[in-house]
DNA sequence: CACTTGACCTGTCCGC
DNA sequence: TGCGGACAGGTCAAGT
């Protein structure tokens, strides 16, 4: 599912490739994926990718953005004219982070898992002059493109009320004031929580968490400001080192050539129910908060009802597994 | 308002 | 092999 790490990748993709190209024609397969008249893009230019929290947008150079938001299941790929094919893309030098991994695992993470396309799952396809072709595919029909003046992109709702982005510098202090405004919403309702803080969706919310050692259940009352803190550091530090990563491919997230991203790799507690907790050792379990599935280490996230914990668990000498970092192989 | 739940949608997985 | 049902989750609408 692309929260921001994904979703900036795709945008760093499509500035890449779609910018200047004039388009020659668009066709929509599904009505209902995409607002506005796919022909009066016919002949203009996308100027700008920009991205806030997790929706995309492409700005044209006549005053109108055709704005995308990729749900769950929304991918936007580009093929160029004669880089047809699965592998066309290439390749990414994508490495292990710093620590790093001995070993990927043969096809990964460099894999297209594109065929040919369209398939089944393309929504709507947008030909620029010399062949190339933007795909936009999306099984489940959650998300959506929207053709509308730039003028009026804030004013569409979620926009409108999106809380800042965890990645700027300056996010802390109105991340702060929203977040205490939820004073009993598990924290973790808070975190998913877009008009709180941008961009964060349920797997850098687990993996925040995790690295916070806090209980995704904990009300946010109950967590102190320094907690609350470093909570937010976390989070943008989990999606910093996705993005250099490419991103997380749960189900079917690729970039804008097609590729998957690699972060799930080096997840710590997401889809790792039954696995050690690389700090303890303890097995992960999955839970369910605020109605989504939620993965956590039972020994090191206890819920602290006063929201003071203790440094971790002082007794226990950490376990060799703590610098476990090697992939699974999946 | 704060907070929770269900709906939307379809491919995949599991048990029978 | 096929089938019913649970499940996945971002956002919105409607509920308490």
């Amino acid at each position: 599912m692309p929260e921001l790490p994904e979703v900036e990748t795709v945008r760093r993709g499509l500035e890449r490739l779609v910018i200047g190209s004039p388009i020659a024609a668009v066709a929509v397969l599904a009505p209902a994926s995409l607002r506005g008249d796919p022909a009066s893009l016919i002949g203009r230019r996308f100027v700008r990718a920009w991205r806030r929290g997790k929706v995309l947008g492409l700005d044209l150079d006549d005053g109108r953005c055709l704005v995308a938001h990729l749900k769950m299941t929304g991918q936007m790929v580009f093929r160029g004219p004669r880089a047809a094919g699965p592998r066309a893309a290439g390749p990414r030098a994508v490495g292990p982070p710093a620590g790093g991994a001995e070993a990927w695992g043969a096809g990964h993470p460099n894999d297209s898992l594109i065929g040919s396309l369209p398939d089944n799952s393309t929504r709507v396809i947008v030909e620029f002059a010399g062949g190339a072709r933007l795909y936009f595919n999306d099984q489940r029909k959650f998300g959506w493109l929207a053709l509308m003046p730039q003028s009026q992109v804030t004013a569409i709702p979620l926009l409108a009320k999106m809380g800042p982005e965890p990645l700027d510098a300056g996010a802390w202090p109105a991340a702060r004031e929203r977040l205490r405004r939820r004073r009993r919403s598990p924290i973790k309702a808070a975190l998913l929580d877009q008009s709180v803080v941008a961009g964060i969706g349920n797997i850098y919310a687990d993996e925040a968490l995790w690295a916070s050692r806090v209980h995704p259940a904990t009300p946010v009352a109950s967590v102190t400001d320094r907690k609350l803190k470093e909570l937010l550091t976390a989070a943008a530090a989990v999606m910093e080192l996705s993005l250099s990563l490419g991103g997380s491919t749960d189900r079917n997230y690729v970039d804008a050539e097609g590729r998957r991203g690699a972060y799930l790799d080096f997840a710590k507690v997401f889809r790792r129910q039954g696995q050690p907790c690389p700090r303890c050792g303890q097995p992960i379990i999955k839970i369910r908060v605020a109605g989504r599935g939620t993965h956590l280490c039972p020994r090191c996230q206890r819920w602290r009802p006063n929201g003071i914990g203790g440094k971790g668990d002082k007794g226990g000498r950490r376990d060799k597994s703590a610098r476990l970092e090697t992939p699974p192989r999946r």
